[in-house]
DNA sequence: ATACAAATTTAGATTAATCTAAAAATAGTT
DNA sequence: AACTATTTTTAGATTAATCTAAATTTGTAT
């Protein structure tokens, strides 16, 4: 039996460390969970004792193979779930991830996997986030940050890094959605901001920022 | 703030003083909630204390305005849930109650509204119950128990009162689901048990246990 | 090699929810 | 009215998850 709370704990040491690939350290853990380092040290303890962590004092965390088995369930259930607020209740992308936070803790197997049917097996969430598949596995894309496209290239918006409701709120007023054109029209060494045309139309200036929050799919060169 | 264990505590007064209208004993809700009487008395004293219940030692629990609102709220979230279930997810009625109790809890008035609307505003649960409506209305119906149904009377069934998956399965396996139409063809008074005629065509016999537990309401006679 | 700052852990306390065992109140019966 | 069985409450302890403050370890810089 898992609690909700180790979920969460396992579930943010899966992601710090991408996708349970590295180990991660307990103060970046209570940054992420608004805890103490000391409430970490604790529970990491309990995870290591239960078999879903291993862990040596003062040298971080990292998870077994059955922590980042029940980690890529979770995060499947939540990303499933945004999915289908978006597709099925009419919610925006930027009102879905508080309840996909409290959805996630449902546990029920013929749920998720129903839910899946419903939606027609998506590969990803409404964020551009990959969904592991029943097995855990995740279809890893060759996506980049915007910032790191250059000048004169092309890419098809395809994640946002920040998933704040403000970031998407921004996306949302200038057009830009998952699935849109990019053109780096031009780059501003001076404060790295840069200018983008969106779908072959609309021009604008770009923060920085922005840019190092935006991935996109190059597209091959012409 | 409202946790979990006070919403549950909440829903079972509300139901077992029928929909919050009569004083519910600590002992009786120590039964439902599988815990013991000790307990109860702990979390009755809470909830008073927080407004949502009228409380007096040895007096028995009721619930306040805003109590009975809480219950509504949950008892309407678990009920479309189960709505939901059957009717996107492929569940059968036995199956969703469990998976209703954990879903009940999930806070977002947009996301209850918004099922609401995919499921055409339904006013029962797939067992019959009614479900209350935003403002925590219920809409009470004449259904009496099969029991009381006299012989060569007629009534449809509309609903069940034991949920097992026992029960909902027995059910299942006689045909006999919501929507039915029974004559009650005899009874014996021997061990109470009556012969009924289901949509007209086959006949069975049933215990007072079965005739116990299906709510019927009566169609005019003829 | 030493000193220091940052990260981490330990010790001890707190809160929510639960339990057992004992005490108190209530209700039914003579 | 007194006795008794049942119900309910109190007292004290336990577990999960958290916190603060103090102690320890690590890593870096002189
Ligand atoms: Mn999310
Ligand atoms: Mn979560
Ligand atoms: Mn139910
Ligand atoms: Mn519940």
């Amino acid at each position: 039996m898992i609690t909700l709370t180790e979920e969460n704990y396992i579930k943010t040491i899966y992601q710090l460390g991408r996708y349970g690939t590295l180990t991660v350290s307990t103060n970046s853990i209570a940054e992420v969970l608004e805890t103490k380092a000391s409430s970490v040290t604790d529970m990491v303890k309990k995870l290591a004792e239960k078999g879903y962590a291993n862990y040596k004092r003062y040298q971080g965390v990292s998870l077994t193979s059955k922590g980042k088995k029940i980690a890529a369930d979770v995060v499947r259930k939540h990303r499933l779930w945004e999915v289908f607020l978006v597709e099925k209740l009419n919610f925006t992308w930027d009102e879905v991830h508080d309840i996909a936070e409290q959805l996630e803790h449902i546990k029920s197997e013929k749920l998720i996997n129903e839910l899946d049917k419903l939606l027609d097996y998506p590969t990803h969430d409404p964020h551009g986030d990959p969904i592991p598949d029943k097995f855990g596995d995740i279809k890893k894309t060759d996506k980049i940050l915007l910032f790191n496209l250059s000048e004169s290239s092309t890419g098809v918006c395809v994640g946002v890094k920040d998933t704040s409701s403000s970031f998407l709120k921004y996306l949302d007023k200038h057009q830009i959605a998952l699935g849109s054109k990019i053109l780096v029209v031009s780059r501003e060494d001076f404060d790295d901001s840069m200018v983008i045309e969106i779908n072959g139309s609309v021009k604008m200036s770009i923060s920085q920022t922005v840019a190092n929050n935006l991935f996109v799919k190059e597209e091959a060169n012409t």
